[in-house]
DNA sequence: CGCTTACATTGATCTTTATCAAGGCAGGCC
DNA sequence: GGCCTGCCTTGATAAAGATCAATGTAAGCG
């Protein structure tokens, strides 16, 4: 199939647009098709947000700090969209986990077009808050957790967007390295690593050689991942809220 | 002036629909007014997220992790529009710093009336970026940098968004106290309070009593913030992009 | 105007995690 | 299948920031 068809296909299954409609075709016409391999890394213009369709494969999105630093602001896997800052303090790049293909935009051409459409916008939309949603629960945990939770946490949030693919219950293949899971966490490898010797030593995962991961015990796990604990054990606890609004 | 009136108004300022418009009655009707004084904290529904517009004063929207830890997740002052993510891995509570006016929306309902005008839809997703990129920048911050760098980089994100009231060039009186500064940057009062004396025995900034800052030197400041270099810099320094895809 | 109180600063010590430095092991390749 | 390379683990030490404790000070109020 030719790339441009390849992208008006993703558009019909993501928005649900005939991929016959002229919007549709508007739109991808503002595409670039990208492939990243493994451990190929891209920059997208750094004078505009572009904002990414990935069809297939896995990648990392990281933000570049002075010394070198890295820290990885969100993991992606196919069927993802999500938007790359222009330049602003610090500069973004995707890296490929696995060769990985993807449809850039320039952000705000298309949300020129798409305004057409109510759908399309509402997707985006919603599809950006949970963006931001799952940013103030990293920088939660970069900002107030321990390593051990930060570990856990991770380790639960990931078995959520992947699916175990063989027949062992709990069985997650973390696509990324160690390196990645320490740069995703705001913690070294080192320290990543020694979480996770310890969570095995008090049987809550498993390993199973380099990159999967068995999750025994997902209630223990969340019990060691500082999330909020429920409601009425919070009631006399802290500060919380003294008046609760009820919208709607 | 009655309050949905207020209400209509604040929606034809931002998003440029005339207060008179059927969309406005419809979009105010499900506007909860609501007050929040200097130091009492609201909480909104827990079982769906809200949209919130402050029209006055100065607020933080705070996420509570276990053990009675609180991270600000970011502040909002007038004319800003939030949203609270509904119940997820961490609760999250509006507090003022000023006395404050905001009406609280129910998202989902909003959005669904909202989705007949792409102005309104463009503005919010405009909107929801930004927040987006901004927690990014937070994340970088908490994950990556030191608490000097932190403190450094808080400062001038002020000097952006407060304007010096007086006529002394680059003075910003914050809002919010050593304590909110903390738990925005993820660190302990203590080590904000002595980042800042440093600071100030450094000559780069000064205090004027406890809630003013000058700050002398915003090229020094920023050099202490340890964002990105300038492009030219980097070159051969990190193993950053190998390719830059130009969008557009 | 002085008292009061909450907030901010400063100092001493401790904990956590980073850093530095070796090994060990898995998985790819010939 | 054995070697080889890169990733992971483990250990020892150091540094940054948290915690504990005391003092100082600005701003509000009688």
């Amino acid at each position: 199939m030719s790339r441009p068809g390849a992208c008006r296909l993703f558009l019909s299954a993501t928005f649900g647009i005939p991929s016959g409609a002229e919007l549709s075709r508007q739109l991808s016409e503002l595409a670039t098709p990208v492939t990243v391999m493994r451990g190929e890394t891209v920059e997208t213009d750094p004078a505009a947000a572009s904002l990414a369709f990935l069809t297939g494969g896995a990648t990392k999105l990281s933000a570049l700090a002075a010394r070198g630093r890295h820290q990885i602001v969100a993991f992606h896997f196919g069927g993802d969209i999500f938007s790359i800052p222009a330049e602003g303090l610090h500069r973004h790049v995707i890296t490929g986990l696995r060769d990985s293909a993807l449809f850039l935009f320039p952000a705000r051409a298309f949300y020129d077009r798409a305004a057409a459409s109510p759908r399309i916008m509402r997707t985006l939309l919603e599809r950006s808050q949970t963006a931001l949603f799952r940013c103030r629960d990293k920088a939660v945990n970069l900002g107030r957790k321990t390593a051990r939770e930060r570990v856990a946490g991770f380790l639960l949030g990931m078995a959520e967007r992947l699916d175990c693919p063989d027949d062992e219950p709990g069985c997650i293949k973390l696509p990324m390295s160690r390196r990645d899971v320490g740069e995703s966490l705001g913690l070294t490898i080192e320290t990543v690593s020694r979480q996770i010797t310890e969570l095995k030593e008090a049987g809550i995962i498993d390993t199973r050689g380099r990159s999967c991961i068995v999750l025994h015990n997902l209630d223990q796990l969340a019990a060691q991942a500082g999330n909020v604990e429920p409601r009425d054990a919070m009631s006399g606890l802290a500060p919380a809220a003294q008046r609760v609004v009820m919208v709607h």
